[in-house]
This record gives structure tokens, sequence and C-alpha cells, in this order.
DNA sequence: TTTGTTTACTTAACCGATTTACTGTCAAAA
DNA sequence: TTTTGACAGTAAATCGGTTAAGTAAACAAA
């Protein structure tokens, strides 16, 4: 219908170079000298007109997309959609847009979405990274583009990332089980190498050993196939009776446990106690509800997008690496309280 | 370090014009007749040196960004963002990328994120839109760019459009609760002009009417502080305690709800019996479980996707609608179900 | 009167691709 | 011998902006 307006017709309709529109356009109209007179003819004329410049025009130009690449491990996942969403809103506010993807931890697909977004041209990234891609992120920094990493980072890639305590975390709760007179307390967690869940492991590890007990750890392959995860859940349960509590590492885990424990008619505390790391309404609402690690959310993406958004603005201070590790909350419930309690 | 590569320096490299290169890339080399031999020695050229056509560039002049705008309600609930990781998977295999934006039901800012949309270049929409925005959609029609409409419709704009029987979802859920013997069914949901809510008010509306019994719905003014709905929601229940059973119009209600009466201490079905639009984990691993109306999550998804990508491939049959209307399924569960049957 | 400075703009190059309209060569057909 | 057509490519315009470099006019200083 309408042809979208240039900036030629804008400055064609005004017998006005286009040069000087663009300055006008830009903010520049005092340092370049352009009469007043002039800008707010340009500026009332292309107010009336609806004018908007093309974006990708002006990207190529000067190399600035305004776009944000986003990279979480699965956007439906409640605890990256909700850090997805947080994100989004700052971003939008600061007239970024965002690109998204989840890598489902997949190395390979990581590296083809790496390079999707670089052939995209976005400005900045925020990537919760899975293993085994720390050459992208180096070349990425390395060609001076803002990288920021979160939920996990990469031992030996020196680059900015917002992260929680984890080790401490799990620790923590661990102590919480043990203090309620649990002993047999297993851990069940996603097979990974990823930092967060290390120090998961090493805090749920280290609490056990101080305490002189013995620690039994399940480690389960990640699949997108719910039911490949439920099998081998359920017959670690099955087959390890003596269990009086459980401490599960990630809010997915967790929840295909209490579907495991309902199947199996499992009451928490009093069969197996319960914690799980994040904290989501599933748990509060179960019944009874259930203690969880709860990571700030909002914490973690205001404090991702604020320096990301640093980096973005002012390039000069790349040296100084800005990492933050947030603390979680213990959200005690009755699942792993001891009954008589 | 390694600066980008343009197709001039592969060009120049060569010895060969940029426009046989591009030829070559775009795969018409046939239909340009560029020799055999070339084209190979181009292609392994450029594999060698992992040249990527600058795809602004790309963008700029042949118009087509391969970029799909996907405007959901609120990323964070996890219908919505179930739906968008579907989305994403086919999106991506498709060579289409992603951006996406919560609307929050906000008609101002879902018109600021369509002009935003637009100046993007994004190729396609997808829509699940607030009310209000019936001409910056039509303006999107009219200007030939493919739009698919999903959760609801507006019913004057003539686009497509995934749904799903809403209207026969809650007449089918009421008569459920009224053959399970509850007569005090109460439908508590947002207040929305939405199509997708109007039929859901109206199928509960008309099952009770069907059965002479008093129709008594709660209409929640939505709000982002959680606060706000629990309140009005509290004040409901408690100064209506003859009702026996709670039809919830949203999983973000229904997850409301069943909080208020964890705190108000109400079991479902004893006290008050359950349903609520929407399934996912929360519902499942209630105690009880609750009955929910379940969406077909990946069937929307993969007739919104469906949908648009034929829309982008040929353009020409864009005058044949396709809208679909898409079954939900009432998943009972206990807390629905009478004690004693 | 000449030179210099400021004001208020404009011209033209550029970003990196695609695409239209050519060019030059050689063999077959008229 | 000239024309035609297939072949194998190339030059230049274009998409819609930004930006470095330049210019004309007015005024001030030397």
């Amino acid at each position: 219908m309408n042809k979208k307006l240039s900036i030629v017709d804008i400055a064609n309709a005004l017998n006005v170079s286009k040069t000087t529109i663009s300055f006008i356009l830009n903010g520049r109209a005092q340092e370049k000298r352009i009469g007043t007179e002039l800008v707010e003819r340009v500026m009332k004329y292309v107010e009336e007109v609806g004018y908007k410049p093309n974006s990708l025009a002006k990207s190529l130009r000067t190399g600035k997309s305004n776009t944000i690449g986003l990279m979480v491990e699965d956007i439906s996942n409640p605890f990256f959609a909700s850090i997805a969403r947080l994100i989004e809103d700052r971003a939008y506010k600061n007239g970024y847009k965002i690109i998204y993807c989840s890598t489902d931890n997949d190395t390979s697909k990581t590296k083809d979405l790496i390079t999707m977004f670089r052939d995209r041209h976005v400005d900045g990234y925020i990537i919760a990274p899975p293993e085994g891609i720390e050459k992208e992120i180096e070349s990425l920094i390395n060609d001076g583009l803002p990288v920021v990493l979160f939920d996990r980072h990469l031992p030996y890639v020196n680059t900015d990332f917002i992260e929680i305590n984890n080790l401490f975390s799990t620790y923590n709760a661990t102590k919480h089980l043990i203090e309620q007179g649990f002993k047999n307390i297993a851990f069940v967690t996603f097979a990974s190498q990823q930092t967060q869940m290390l120090d998961r492991v090493k805090g749920y590890h280290d609490a056990m050993k101080s305490e002189g007990l013995k620690a039994n750890i399940k480690e389960i392959v990640f699949n997108q196939n719910e039911d490949l995860i439920m099998k081998p859940l359920r017959e670690f349960i099955k087959t390890n009776p003596t269990i009086d509590a459980i401490l599960f590492g990630t809010n997915h885990i967790g929840t295909c446990g209490l579907k495991i424990m309902q199947e199996l008619d499992k009451k928490a505390p009093t069969d197996i106690a319960v914690i799980s790391f994040d904290d989501y309404d599933v748990f509060a609402l179960h019944s009874p509800p259930v203690t969880a690690i709860a990571q700030p959310v909002e914490e973690i993406a205001d404090n991702v997008i604020s320096v990301l958004l640093e980096k973005l603005n002012n390039k000069l201070s790349f040296n100084k690496s800005q990492s933050v590790i947030l603390k979680t909350e213990l959200k005690i419930r009755k699942s792993s309280v001891r009954a008589g309690k």
C-alpha cells in the first residue's frame, strides 16, 4: 500500500540533502550547526509522515544491530523462562531487541547458534554455556564482542559471568537435612561437567563428608524425552530403599523425582525427605510443600543485563572483569522437616 | 582479530567478479552458466576461509530478513514458553530466527512492538493479540506481510489463526463437574474481552444454564503484581462459602487459586472441586492432582509455524485463509471427582 | 582588500551484498 | 560472409542509511 518512505524521500520533499536529515535525526544537528528552523521543519515533517529509518541499512553502515543474542538451556524451563522475561524487559527499555534460542546443552548446536548470532551481527551475547564451547566464546571476546555468561561459567575463559554460590547452596541444604536427622541422603542430578553442577555435587559431597556420612550420588543423562529421565530415576529409588532424603540438583529433575514419588506412593518427608534446587510454583504448591534452593531470579537478570549494557556502552573498560556471585535462599518447607520436630 | 571477509575479498582473491561469487553462492551458477570448474574453485575457497555472507547486507538488498517476530502474552508463562520453544525449533530448522517479546496484553506496548518488528523487517508475524490492535494487524496484512494469530483471534480481522475449541472445552468441563454432582460451580477468570476468554465464559455459562444451575462468574483484573490477583480471589472464596466447585479460566489464575486454597486449608474435591484451563506440572503433581483442560501444545505450535511457513514460501495463495481449531483434552484427575464415586 | 573563521549545509564515498544489463568469444546457421 | 545464439562471465546500479570531506556565503580581523 503505502510504500515505505526512505530518507531520500524525506530529503526530496523538503529540498534538503539526505545528509542533513540524517544528522538531524541522529541528534547531531547542533554539533553540525544545522539551523534550528530547519531542524524543526524536518522533525515536524518526519513526525507527520511517520518516517522511520530502515534499521537494516543503519546496522549495515554502523555495524550496530541493537540486538542482544540470548542463549539459554531451554526456554520452556521456568527458571530460564523467567530470567529471559526479565532480561527482555530491561533490554527493550534500553533500546535493544532480543534474539533467543535454546541450546539444549548441545555443544554443536550451540556452535551453530553462535555462528548464526555473529552472522546476524548481534551487539552482545548473554549465554548459559554448555561445555566445550570455550574456543567459540574466546573468539567472540577476542573480536571485541561483549559476552556475559550466566548460570555457569567456563573456568578457563576469562570473561564476565553472573552465577550463584552453588557450592554453599547444596552444602547448606545438605546440612539442613542432616540437622533434621536424615542420614541416608542421596544427591540426584543430571550428569554434567558444567561448573554449577560440579559445585552442586561438591557442596553436597563436602557436607556429607564433614559429618562422616556416606555420599550417594546418582547422575542421570539428560534427554529431551522425559521417559528416559524417569526410568533410571525410578530404578534408583526402587533399588535404594534405605534412602531417607534426596537432594535434587535442578528443578527439572526435582519435578521428575516428585512424579516418581507420587507414582510409587512415597510421601515426603516421612518416606523420603526432599529438597530441590531452584524454586517455582510446583514446589511451593506441592503437598507437602517442597523445600527448595531459590535462586534470586530478578537479581540474576538485573546483573546480567547491567553488566552487558555497561560493556555495550563503554567498550573502554572491557579489561575490568565483572563477575558476580549471588546468594540463594533455602526456602525450608515441610518436605524436609522431620515429622516429630 | 581476523577482519570479517566480504564478498569482495573473495572475488579479489580468486580474480573473479563479485557478481559471479554471488551467483555461485546463491545456487544460480547453472542458470547463469558459470563453468563447473570455477564453481568448484569458489566453493572450495569459501569453505576454506569460512566466508559467510553478511546477512544484514543481504537483507537490505533482498528485503528478506529470515526472521520471524513472535509476540506472546508472557514468555514466563509455561503455556507460552512451551509453545515458544516448539516454534523456535521448527523455525530454526527452516532457516528462520525468532525475535520475541511479551505483550503483557497491553495494547499500546503491543503497538510499539509491532512497529519495532516492522522496523526490523521481520518476514512473518506470530501473534497472540491483545484487544484493540485490529488496525495494526490489518495494516500488516494490507502490506502483504504474513501474519498468524494464535491462542485467540480478532473477530473482525480476516486473517489466519490457530485456536482451540474454548467454548466446548469449558462447556465440557462444567458438564463434568455437574455430572460429579457439584451444583454451586463458580467460574473464576481474568477480565478480558479476548475471544478465547469470551468463549470460555460462554461455554461455562451455557453448560450451567442448560442444567438449570445458576452461573457465578468472578472476573479478576489482571496485574503483574501477583498480590493484586490473590487478594480479590481470596475475598471471593471467603465470601462465597456455598461454592462446591471452581473452574479456573487460565493456568495462571488456577495456580493462584490453588495457593489460596492451600492458605485457607480448603481441600479439593471435598471442600471445593477444582478444574483449571491449561495443563502443566503444577496441576499434575498437585495433591490431589488437578483436573485440567489440556491444550495440544505441540499441535498448536506445529500448525502455527506450518501456516506461517506456507505463507512465507508462496505468497501467492494468501487469499486462502487457513484457520485451525484444535481440540483440547479434559484430563480428569482427583480434584474434580466426587469423593464417594 | 585580502585572509581567516564561522555558519549552514551538500557531495560523494561507503557498508556488503543482489540483480539488471552488458560484453566478448566462438561455433553454427543463413 | 554475415548473422545468430550459446557460453562464461563482468560492470554498474541498487538497497537505505552514515560519515568524511568539501563548499558557498556571511562576517570579522589584519
